[in-house]
DNA sequence: CTGTTAGCGCTTTCAC
DNA sequence: GTGAAAGCGCTAACAG
């Protein structure tokens, strides 16, 4: 393993200085003669030179890299997300640092810290234990944060927000206007903001239609999800669907909290050789990649995952650049995937 | 913004020297007095320090990340794998930068220069179209590279393979073992070393157990795949299929080069009312997770993910730390997961 | 325009 | 055990 070729090696070769080597190298404005341009790029190009970013960064005190804090990159919401956010960081010259925090509290404390601690000035974060403490101190000392979904209380921090409330409102006002009247609602626990807006909006919307809300077809978990467990919101779908086909009378349609849920929920529907939408209509909620794949392709509200991440790494790049000096608050709306997993009921009075 | 604290603030306020305080807010296992250490770590929580590691880098001339190239996060397989690898890197110490090179050798090319720049020495790539030239370079220069599937020919680096013939063997054993004798083979284009194989296994299969191979059961997409397509593998699923279906003679069983393929196919044939597997029976390769979800579930060959991932991320930091020295060959096995898209035929002869 | 020089924050000889 | 001092590779005043 031979030595480092540094700028001060080309310095001495093309007989300038350092300074003048890396005002060249590093595409400063600064005017130098052209002459000597072109002779420190061609030694530079000759000895094979690869700048060391450490070294700038250390002077500089900026790392040209954020950090991106989700539960998992598995969940196909996330791996959007995250796709848009890289997207944006490489065409603006950053790298990101990926961090599955798997929901865990202390993991996501070490993440923010290390990240911090090399010199990472924006993070974007979803799901933040609000360790209030230690994620004010570090935005005193610089820190940008821009977070998802959940409110980070009273911190100095962006967010991106997508209304889950109209999203869970919409899609049972299409449920109505497809003539359902039997509305279930089947969800993993209501311990995230998200699904509680989500449970909101379906209640919104059978209260503002005049349906009436039968309190037996909504199915929420009750066990709080493990983060071991393989599939979760699917296998909750399944169960969930098993309790409500319990039931004396069945919903004609079911609403679920998210995609997953919903594929579970069809998964149920079938093995119990209940035909969607035929006998019983589905409407899944985040519109993942896969919900146009299953059989029959699932009605859902879509969430812009990938436009997600692009705002939010513009908006993080924008605050570090200080092209952004206030916090923003962007407020996403839902709109309706149509497909096949929801049937017309005729007004049969 | 407040000035960063440095050791150099903990020395002065615990009346020492920089060096000491190095010493033990570094963990090194130098011999500090015991009131001493404890001074120093006094101080340096009452001053509320944090440490910087762009300082300890440049010295150390190490980054403790590392790199993964890989075409999508957005590919379930990709996201497992990078899961797998990310859970070894954090528990290991280490970040990861991911970067999506979304095939293009262009970006996968200033990928591995940029992070070889950011001083990271081991890179886990799966697709790199072999810029032998540079690859060589930053290896000679102390690049550490563990690469999937494709053999980065000639070049000093470990390899995690999947024996994709192995499993394209068994997949159609499984099925012949079925009792089916005509059998399909779908897939996207054999631009991928990985997809030759898997196809060389499914005539390898038919070959030696003496079945008939009908070249017009063979569907492969013959134009190449464009990066921009959203969910290409489904929709050339669904492509072939309708083409396969047109043929005088219909096969009793599709294989499927991958699974977001077999969902394409599956999607297709329900949509022709073909009622699997009891009209067709379906076969997949690599069991995502979505394998599970669909209706029915796909039976499959298990590619282990995210193993795979872990194994990579344990083989770079080992070579990283010198406690592997030589280069390192792994074939991963495959191994079938039986579900219910695939039915028995009795021999009716 | 160009070069000298002083660090960025940390680790690590080397001397005491 | 401890500290002084020399950098790691680079940038940015500042002086010329």
């Amino acid at each position: 393993m031979k030595k480092h070729i540094t700028i001060y090696d080309i310095a001495k070769k093309a007989n300038t200085s350092t300074a003048t080597v890396s005002r060249v190298l590093s595409n400063s404005d600064y005017p130098v003669k052209k002459d000597l341009r072109e002779k420190i790029l061609k030694v530079a190009k000759e000895l094979n030179y690869i700048p060391n970013m450490i070294g700038r960064q250390l002077k500089t005190n900026n790392s040209m890299t954020i950090g991106v804090i989700i539960p998992s990159i598995t969940n196909p919401f996330y791996a959007s997300l995250v796709l848009g956010i890289e997207d944006i960081a490489q065409s603006r010259g950053y790298h990101v640092l990926l961090c599955n925090s798997h929901r865990n509290p202390e993991l996501e404390k070490k993440y923010v810290k290390t990240l911090f601690e090399k010199q990472v000035k924006g993070v974007i974060v979803s799901s933040i234990s609000s360790n209030q403490r230690l994620l004010g101190e570090l935005i005193e000392k610089g820190l940008n944060l821009v977070a998802f979904d959940q409110t980070v209380e009273g911190l100095n921090s962006s967010q991106i927000h997508f209304d889950y409330r109209k999203g869970g409102f919409m899609a049972v006002e299409y449920l109505i206007n497809k003539g359902h009247r039997k509305i279930a609602f089947i969800s993993s626990p209501l311990s995230r903001p998200s699904r509680r807006s989500t449970y909101h909006g379906y209640r919104d919307a059978l209260d503002q239609h005049g349906v009436q809300i039968k309190e037996e077809w909504i199915q929420i978990a009750a066990r709080e999800e493990e983060d071991s467990e393989k599939n979760y919101e699917f296998h909750n779908g399944i169960e969930m669907t098993k309790k409500l086909l319990e039931k004396q009378e069945l919903p004609t349609a079911i609403f679920c909290c998210n995609d997953m849920t919903a594929f579970g929920v069809m998964n149920e529907l079938a093995t119990q050789g209940i035909r969607i939408p035929d006998q019983i209509s589905v409407m899944g909620f985040d519109n993942i990649e896969f919900a146009e794949m299953v059989t029959p392709p699932l009605t859902t509200i879509q969430q812009p995952d990938y436009e997600m991440g692009r705002m939010a790494c513009n908006l993080l790049l924008d605050t570090l650049s200080r092209k952004v000096k206030e916090n923003v608050n962007i407020m996403l709306q839902p709109k309706i995937v149509e497909r096949k997993s929801v049937s017309i009921i005729e007004e049969s009075l």
